[in-house]
DNA sequence: CCAAAAGTGTTCTCAATACACCCATGT
DNA sequence: ACATGGGTGTATTGAGAACACTTTTGG
């Protein structure tokens, strides 16, 4: 068993002995909520005639000549309806226990996916029964297949863990925002009693933003609420970026 | 949560359309070395009759009935000789561009490990030419085989991150070490610049650890070299523990 | 005795928080 | 007018870094 098929050039082809798929874990920020329900995932009703459906995770195939990246935007295409082109996508964890899927060896590549607003219209694709967003607070009340309710929990560790050290937090906000805006962000993935923050406080802690020169004032919002409205940003850095210092919340 | 069984009777078998393999980042902390290649790398030489071998990661091909941690700790005993039965072992990352190996659709699931000390004997196995110990810093002078080079570079950040805040760094060390060798770990992995900082302030960023009392004196080490010798510490916390805060290095 | 390394305590600095105050809007 | 929320500045606290000092070993 030590002569196993390893590496070796002699050998053109190498059998295939699994198969690969991809599963999303979408995240959006519903302004229209709680903060404490802010966060939600997308879930797809896995449609079957019996009426057992169940909620999984959107997810297809990996097909031959594709990448791990663009098999996650096409289940999201082919799934939701949803065109994730341009969208923030990054690899989260691989799941494939042997006895994860009776109909064979699957191995099923978790990424973690970010979408700008909530007004997307949400279009459930074929074998697809209907499509949601579910708060992650409430994650656990639904049943999920598979083991995606544990890629759920490392796209939540996941974000909470890239939003201290990163600017992806503006991947959920529109072209134009506020500071306050900002901060529900923050409070929805983090913590949500981070609202009570002073504000001032909160734009401190964006200062290397600010200093940077990639957040940038273009105008004031107009106001529905009360109080006074807010200033209206740009950000115009790279979402790569990173802060030297992690944020402390 | 796993174990699906019964729910697609009309799909009974899925056709394999990707082979699965692992390949390990093993790490370790080498003391005879100058703090900034202390950090260093297992790598394997493929056996080539032609005498052109190359460098690559430990790895092979996922069996039907085995877990991706297993297959990594026995790509570990199969190509090193090493019994990986208790050491530190954690997913990193999934690679398989389309192209990445002309033998076929491959994924590679990296995995990083750690080994405490360096006293171990290196056996290559099978169809392994060498095996030996790289300096993380001296890596780019070696020439890697398919994408191992960015398996290293993930495993570095991953390591690095790591330790900022949670406790992998004991999994480097023997059972009983001293405060100079844990900051010897952390300077190897993070900054070597980091052995200037005084004792002291060391000891105060562990502070959470003594007060816990996951850290408890066990005597006082032999000393062959100049100096007093530093009080010997056992840790006896969960390496699964994190810090409430992130070190600031 | 001296140099080197380990360990302890104190001071200094700076960043994170708390808080007080001003501005703009809707009712 | 005033309540509500956004924005700015100042004071206070606490953690991290610098440094001085003691302890223990080898030469």
């Amino acid at each position: 068993m030590l002569a196993e098929t390893t590496l070796n050039q002699t050998t053109p082809e190498l059998i295939p002995n699994a198969v690969l798929a991809v599963d999303v874990v979408l995240f959006t920020i519903v302004r229209k909520a709680p903060l404490s329900e802010a966060l939600q995932v997308l879930l797809v009703h896995q449609g079957d005639q019996s009426g057992h459906g169940r909620w999984i995770l959107p997810g297809v195939l990996v097909r031959s000549s594709e990448t791990f990246a663009e098999a996650a935007r096409r289940a999201l295409a082919e799934k939701a309806g949803l065109d994730a082109a341009t969208w923030y996508l990054d690899q989260l964890a691989t799941y494939g226990e042997p006895a994860r899927d009776s109909r064979g060896r699957v191995a099923s590549i978790a990424h973690l996916a970010l979408v700008r607003s909530d007004d997307l219209t949400l279009r459930p694709g074929i074998d697809v029964g209907a499509t949601e967003w579910c708060p992650v607070k409430r994650v656990e009340e639904r049943v999920l297949a598979f083991d995606h309710a544990e890629m759920i929990r490392a796209g939540v560790q996941r974000i909470r863990s890239k939003v201290r050290y990163s600017w992806v937090a503006f991947q959920l906000l529109n072209e134009k925002f506020t500071i306050p805006e900002l901060r529900a962000v923050y409070a929805a993935i983090l913590d949500p009693g981070l609202a009570r923050l002073s504000s001032g406080n909160f734009k401190k802690a964006m200062r290397p933003l600010f200093e940077s020169g990639v957040l940038q004032v273009v105008g004031r919002a107009t106001t529905g609420r009360r109080g006074r409205p807010g200033d209206l940003y740009r950000f115009a850095g790279p979402v790569t970026g990173t802060r030297e210092r992690e944020l402390p919340w």
